[in-house]
RNA sequence: CGCGGAGUGGAGCAGCUUGGUAGCUCGUCGGGCUCAUAACCCGAAGGUCGUUGGUUCAAAUCCAUCCUCCGCAACCA
């Protein structure tokens, strides 16, 4: 049976279209779930919209819709641009659906029996004409953020999460399982910050408005949306507060990587498992906050004018490019930037110049001098070997970036042998090759390994840049495309390959601003 | 002194745990080749590794100080 694997992306807020940098996440997801398959992995992938809310209630009003008909209109944005995106998410899912609005009701409910969250005062500075509840720390100049009017001390009912009887079990748990919070920055700040410090009880109830998960047994509360959103994870699964779990539920619960941004690890790392030990559920292996994708050096922003969206990049430079610009480009651990320059200089030189190009050229010989037929490899030279191994050594690379969740050292890896093929090209002159009768087999033999090396380059491919690898399949008329097949003797002999057209067209970078310049005017 | 991260050739990054000739991709310049998308291959220029001081035979790498940038600092999500 294939070991199961179950990533999730935080589910995106419904309160508007989401930009290239939210974007980011949803295909990081995707190249992992797609490499997991094709590795043998039975992936469960999850995705959505978290649509509950003062800030949705307050734009749906401002849109003078109804928060649902809000709701739903946003949520379409976002499941558009996932599928522009060409992600393999197998679930999409919404907070607002009646079932996942039930059982955390439900949760809620348990947890205030057993006495994890009980009813106390909720105190802090409050702005009257805005009605809302503020820290010291949100205060601008001491007064209210919003409308900059003077706030007071207040009071209200509300209902809290006993955390602190959690602190100890989940600083116990963050020490012994180092890999829990990745990267590791981020789990030093949870850390200093929130957990050792102490955690203070989280209010988990809101009367200031209504577009919630109500309290069942207290009326004039809705849920907290965190606890709402964050139970997403296990309530589309078919998770069941009284015990009668889904099979699904069993079968994937726990998580192997909740994939989240950077700025949401709290919500994660501290309430999340929380929630989990109080209702006595296993915790998942891994929580990765990821970077941010910069415009330039600034955060993409609406009040800034400088948002960025995937569907238009699409459009512009075709969906396999926008996925290898950002699982590319976004180092580890510390933010990306993104500018249209430097998605064109990636363009052209790795996906157009060194990848593009290298298929085309072989393909083009191929047909040149054989017609396009494929021939057994017969005459082996030394200089073959270092192709060879780098292309047998290359799955194993590729697979321990991945399990880091290094993803563009991942594609680094399968780039490498690209690169490497161009310069077994140069290195073998296959067109001197050509010129001389006894030197066919050479010539066969030379072509067959670089096609091979191609096709294994493809195989991998496959989870990053599908439509790409598909059209390289496609052009080499293969169907070989697991990844057991990554043994240099994979590619079919006898077939005749298919016509070679460019996989990027190159772009002149210069002309192609001015266009995306002028058209932003 | 709130906590944490980062400062490396024009750009983006690796190296720092376990000190010992500074590496990769892109860009620039020169050369080569012609199968190919002015592409591909080779070579070169370019860095006092943020500051100052310390430890050491030897520091980008360890210690200390300072400077700059960024993130977090709990009820918006």
């Amino acid at each position: 049976m294939k070991p199961k694997y179950y990533i999730s992306t935080a589910i995106a807020y419904a309160s508007g279209k989401p930009h290239i940098g939210n974007t980011y996440e949803i295909v990081l997801a995707d190249a992992i779930a797609r490499y997991k398959r094709l590795t043998g992995y039975d992936v469960y992938f999850q995705t959505g919209t978290d649509e509950h809310g003062q800030k949705i209630e307050e734009k749906a009003k401002a849109a003078g819709l109804n928060p649902q008909e809000f709701v739903d209109e946003r949520a379409l944005d976002v499941r558009k641009i996932w599928d522009v995106m060409n992600t393999s998410y197998d679930k999409f899912v919404r907070t607002t659906n009646p079932a996942h609005k039930e059982m955390v009701s439900k949760i809620f409910k348990k947890l205030y029996d057993q006495g994890d969250i009980y009813k106390g005062k909720y105190e802090g500075l409050y702005c009257t004409p805005c009605e809302s509840f503020f820290t010291e720390s949100q205060l601008i100049d001491g007064k209210c953020p919003d409308c900059g009017r003077e706030v007071k001390p207040a009071s209200e009912e509300a209902y809290f999460f006993k955390l602190s009887n959690y602190t100890k079990r989940l600083e116990e748990y963050i020490e012994t399982h180092p890999n829990f919070i990745q990267p590791e920055s981020r789990l030093n700040e949870i850390m200093n910050n929130f957990i050792k410090p102490g955690l203070q009880d989280l209010c988990v109830s809101r009367t200031s408005f209504d577009w919630g998960v109500p309290v069942t047994f207290d009326d004039n509360h809705v849920i907290y949306v965190w606890i709402d959103a964050l139970s997403n994870y296990i309530t589309f699964l078919g998770y069941d507060v009284d015990g009668n779990h889904s099979e699904e539920f069993q079968k994937y619960w726990p998580c192997n990587v909740h994939l989240i941004g950077k700025d949401i690890l709290r919500f994660h790392t501290i309430y999340w498992p929380i929630m989990l030990m109080a209702l006595d559920l296993p915790l998942p292996d891994q929580i990765f906050g990821h970077p941010w994708l910069l415009f330039g050096t600034d955060k993409m922003s609406k009040s800034k004018g400088n948002i960025v969206y995937a569907d238009d990049l699409v459009q512009e430079f075709g969906v396999d490019a926008v996925r290898y610009y950002l699982l590319h480009e976004i180092p580890y651990a510390s933010d990306g930037t993104f500018t249209y320059e430097l998605l064109i200089e990636r363009i052209n030189s790795d996906l157009a110049n060194v990848l593009g190009n290298l298929v085309n050229r072989t393909i083009s010989m191929a047909h040149k001098y054989f017609d396009g037929v494929v021939a057994e490899p017969t005459c082996f030279e030394p200089i073959d070997e270092e192709l060879k191994n780098l292309v047998l050594e290359m799955p194993h690379k590729v697979e321990e970036k991945m399990n880091e969740l290094r993803v563009a050292d991942a594609m680094d890896e399968i780039f490498e042998v690209f690169r490497r093929c161009n310069k077994y090209i140069d290195e073998t002159t296959p067109w001197v090759l050509a010129k001389e009768e006894d030197k066919k087999e050479r010539l066969q033999t030379v072509l067959y390994n670089l096609l091979e090396s191609i096709r294994s380059g493809a195989v991998l491919l496959q989870a990053f840049l599908p439509d790409t690898a598909n059209e390289i399949f496609a052009q080499l008329n293969t169907e070989n495309r697991y990844i057991d097949s990554i043994d240099f003797k994979g590619m079919d002999t006898g077939i005749v390959l298919n016509e070679a057209k460019p996989l990027f067209a190159r772009i002149d970078k210069e002309k192609k601003l001015a266009e995306i310049f002028d058209e932003n005017v």
